[in-house]
DNA sequence: CTGAAAGCGCTTACAG
DNA sequence: CTGAAAGCGCTTACAG
């Protein structure tokens, strides 16, 4: 019911080898059975049948994409730009997300085994010995925000550690000399990145300061309860950088209830930029992550690995992000409305 | 070198037939056999060609999702309900999504012919003429969010009508007798529904009252020129329902620069219930959609359509809304911290 | 430049 | 219950 190959090569009288031929760009054609076949398979609707075509070349055109369950925002931008990297360059893109556990991720991982020609990998679950077992090695792939470090894979990660040291180093410079850090998960390697990117800022910029920690783990609640901690403290602190934006959201609550006002009390700055972020009020300083721009890189690292399988690995590779400066760390008198 | 049938078969000395049939579960195989294939096959880590059996079963095991533009938080939850349905149903999911016109969501759709069994189609830029030309009938398909009225594919819709219309009426029952409404574009189906939602709604409650309506387009900044508006007007209002969460926001601000207090001077509310609407200040009241129940059931629906390709369509399907009050609508003294 | 033929890795009537 | 064989719709050496 469908047309095949064959319905075209009678139509146009040729085999089928020379439909296959003008219609896959071969320079074994004559121009002008190129574009009557062309003609022909228009005129019959004809698509090639990729199952049959991907059986003999032994490509499906697809790329997987392995995702956990992710902040909306944060989701969406991702597939964004991977997906529009895939569009131009003539991919397909299989996804599969929300998966809580290592077991689910390890299933869905072999589920898309043979049906794409190279995979995307962003996953708390994944270390060397998960993907060892679950990904072949034939697979081009790239790990996306990994602690890794692998020769076989590329690894692309967020500049976390530079963005908090940005952060640090622009709270510092305006004039907050004590500024205090909630950290997040220790297992977390954005976390960590982040963190340290916190330290050697403060030993850096303010080598006299200490720098103070409080722990979370990036929920708005951890946030809530640093905030109480830090809103107590005997010496009040002039700024805090919270490890990601859900707890300066939570932190900003507990100040609030404290009495203590931002800016003018003590600046505050998250990490992420979130979309919440500009509508709290004071609107949040944060650190914007160039979402989509990660999801293009991978897209493109992939593909290259795909064409050319013998290549080397590049090293890790990082992606910048900004620093951007809102009411909460700006006592400078303007208004607070959103940006 | 990657392993297939035959390998399996040689190692267990029996036909490819037989492994095949040991593995796909028919019933005429000894227990026996059944196990030494399926045991020799896990050992060799054999996994079946896709593209070998999509080509002689005529079933790709896939559904593709064309997806336009979405707002962050929607795009991902009706992802993740839709990802976790296919996952249940042993299926994969292939995405298209950021269509920025027609043409590209057309591209979009015939690129994914013959590599999916079944469409979930969501995109402002589908009618019924569009479907006819990039569309094929056999392909089953559901369409989400559309005014179609289609006998061929099914329809799933949100039920704006009824959220806007227990929306209304929630901030009639309060005790606000005039209720104005910001719409969203003309053109835009859900806005049309919650209008209407609205309307019939005052019709029916507030029989007295006129409605009053201004226009917006979704976007913050109309429902900013909306509020200031309805701040400005001879007969002041005293509650406002916004087409959409962002507009509230907009309105919001239009309102706190006018002096007027929410809840106290009016009450506001909104639909979606996007993530911001909770952190705002005052926390807003708004329309919650279950969108990854959409997801869900729009998954379910498209797989049985594949199943029995014979059987009556649905109706359009509509899915419930639920309205959730928070502090802009609630002017009882309690703190307007984030719920 | 063109065609006949082999083969990619499966599934499934058809015999036995 | 099991196997030999055909065939799904393509691509690509191999001849000519």
């Amino acid at each position: 019911m469908a047309v095949t190959i064959r319905d075209v090569a009678r139509e146009a009288r040729v085999s089928v080898a020379s439909v296959s031929r003008a219609l896959n760009g071969s320079p074994a054609v004559t121009d002008e059975t190129r574009q009557r076949i062309a003609s022909i398979a228009a005129r019959l609707r004809y698509v090639p049948h990729s199952a049959a075509r991907s059986l003999i070349t032994k490509r499906t055109q697809t790329i997987g994409a392995l995702l956990p369950d992710l902040y909306g925002e944060f989701f969406s931008e991702l597939i964004r730009g991977i997906d529009l990297a895939a569009r131009a360059k003539g991919l397909h893109l299989l996804v599969s997300s929300s998966h809580g556990d290592a077991d689910e991720a390890a299933a869905a991982l072999r589920a898309m085994q043979g049906r794409v020609d190279g995979m995307l990998i962003l996953s708390p679950h994944v270390d060397a010995e998960f993907l060892r077992a679950n990904l072949p090695e034939s697979t081009p792939a790239v790990l996306l925000n990994s602690a890794l470090k692998s020769t076989q894979f590329d690894v692309l990660n967020i500049d976390n550690y530079g963005g908090a040291h940005a952060m640090t180093r622009h709270l510092l410079d305006a004039g907050h000399a004590g500024v205090a850090f909630i950290g997040g998960p220790d297992d977390n390697f954005d976390a960590q990145q982040r963190e340290r990117g916190y330290r050697e800022a403060m030993a850096a910029f303010a080598p006299k300061a200490t720098a103070k920690i409080v722990a979370g783990d990036f929920s708005e609640e951890s946030g809530y309860h640093a905030g109480r901690v830090l809103a107590k403290d005997s010496k009040p602190v002039r700024a805090v950088f919270a490890a990601n934006d859900m707890m300066a959201v939570g932190c900003l609550r507990a100040f609030a209830e404290a009495g203590l006002r931002v800016p003018q009390d003590v600046a505050l700055a998250g990490f992420d930029d979130i979309p919440i972020a500009r509508y709290i009020t004071p609107a949040l300083t944060t650190v914007r992550v160039r979402i989509a721009d990660l999801g293009r890189s991978a897209l493109e690292s992939v593909a290259t690995a795909i064409e050319k399988p013998g290549r080397a690995r590049n090293a890790a590779q990082t992606l910048a992000c900004d620093v951007v400066v809102r009411a909460s760390s700006r006592d400078d008198g303007r208004p607070t409305k959103p940006v």
